[in-house]
DNA sequence: CGCACGGTTGACCTGTATCAAGCCGGGTGG
DNA sequence: CCACCCGGCTTGATACAGGTCAACCGTGCG
């Protein structure tokens, strides 16, 4: 099983043909920068479904750029507690949070079989003088990810079961649209076990949550295809002054 | 009342003779490096109590690090829901979010007089070449960001009241001794509620609990004088497995 | 093919929110 | 300088959202 981990499966992919480059690394490249980007990229691989990224780590700190596939990030402490931090799909970064805390550790899961790019720090640090603008991209990838962070802690500090929920559905939709895909025709990658933790509920919360929204016709649900139906009724339980 | 944010009081101080150049740039500097440190602080500043940091934005992005005082970061979304993202004491660096979502703006508030140091991003790049480490150091800065981030996440999405004011509590007396103040002799600079909005609680539910852990010992409080009595009790209830 | 796991639904319980009253301390204005 | 007042804080009574426990179903994976 750990096999695949351990003898990566090299990808016949440059950043040159990648079709992500724009949103991977917009900065408006020449034709020599696009070869040293490529530079960047230490290796491109497949990860297996259930599989975990972080356990891929060589010691050197690096930056991890999903190319196809979908990814659940998670922390744990040794007390036995945890909790889903993050989705994350084609063109997403992660790895940002770099060495980690002696705390709690975080894995990053594969909810299907997906393919990664590696991009060590090192070789920014490398490479990021022939290559204008590298440097203040990669700070902007920390911007977002903390962007994204802070609006987690806001639901999570501040609101009820609905309210969790339709935003859930809500960025989820965003996310898609984002990447080309239709805002209202979901497949849900992760479980209700996932969404639960991710929203800070129980997984019976959320399907009940779920089914409420079925009975208003916000939405049509079967196991995890999604279906949605009323964006703007959606928007107004995430986001009316209660 | 904005005029000491519009025209600020500049400090007579520099990075050479700054007692916290050691926590706020840990990179071994020699002299010369020293110098071109300094170049990087566009301004130093004094922030009466109760301002908002962020308002000093002039366009550019910038890096701010706390000299002196202490302050709340607060996010809040147009429909009236605000959140407290977390607390920050003197060699913080805070701004690290970047350019803000449209979606909800944050603040960054003074709970007492503070100074602080600002640190465009466009000085940083000019002088990264001079300075070896320095962007590594910036992107170790982001690094402890998001990890505090994170936990923070984990107790909003999984704890339930007592354990959340218990990590509260070691949390606070981690940072005052690791800045080389008492652990257990702490005072309180934010209130109540901002302890509650900080710790996804009603301020109720923070005075409630923080009179139980009166009760059985854990600490002594008079008003925002608070003890710890007991902190090995303390970090039990933080992590027990439930 | 079978079984374990993801998911749904119901009944009940509890932790935290809500509503309300009152106290204390510090800042402000007369 | 004192009195007042307002905001921060505490405490009690009550309500209810969401957690817990349990039973059952479907399905997809091995």
């Amino acid at each position: 099983m750990d096999m695949k981990l351990k003898i990566p499966y090299k990808l016949e992919v440059t950043c040159s043909n990648c079709n992500l480059l724009k949103k991977c690394m917009p900065l408006g490249l020449n034709n020599y920068e696009l070869t040293r980007i490529d530079e960047l990229v230490s290796q491109r691989i497949r990860v297996k479904r259930g599989h975990d990224l972080s356990r891929l780590k060589n010691g050197q700190q690096s930056l991890y750029i999903i190319r196809t596939g979908y990814f659940k990030t998670v922390i744990s402490t040794n007390d036995g507690r945890d909790q889903v931090l993050g989705f994350h799909m084609a063109g997403d970064s992660i790895g940002l949070a770099g060495e980690l805390s002696e705390l709690y550790s975080c894995q990053v899961i594969a909810l299907e079989d997906s393919t990664v790019c590696i991009v060590p720090f090192s070789n920014v640090e490398e490479i990021a003088n022939s290559v204008k603008g590298l440097h203040s991209h990669i700070r902007h990838l920390y911007s977002l990810e903390i962007n994204r962070e802070n609006s987690v802690m806001l639901f999570l500090g501040s609101m009820n079961s609905e309210e969790r929920v339709a935003t859930f559905l809500l960025k989820l939709s965003a996310s898609h649209e984002e990447r080309g895909f239709s805002p209202i025709d979901l497949n849900l990658k992760m479980s209700r076990y996932d969404i639960a933790s991710y929203l800070g509920l129980k997984h019976e919360t959320v399907s009940r949550t779920l089914a409420k929204f079925i009975k208003s016709k916000l939405i049509i649900l079967n196991l995890r295809e999604l279906k949605i139906l009323n964006l703007v009724a959606l928007n107004s339980i995430a986001t009316d002054k209660h």
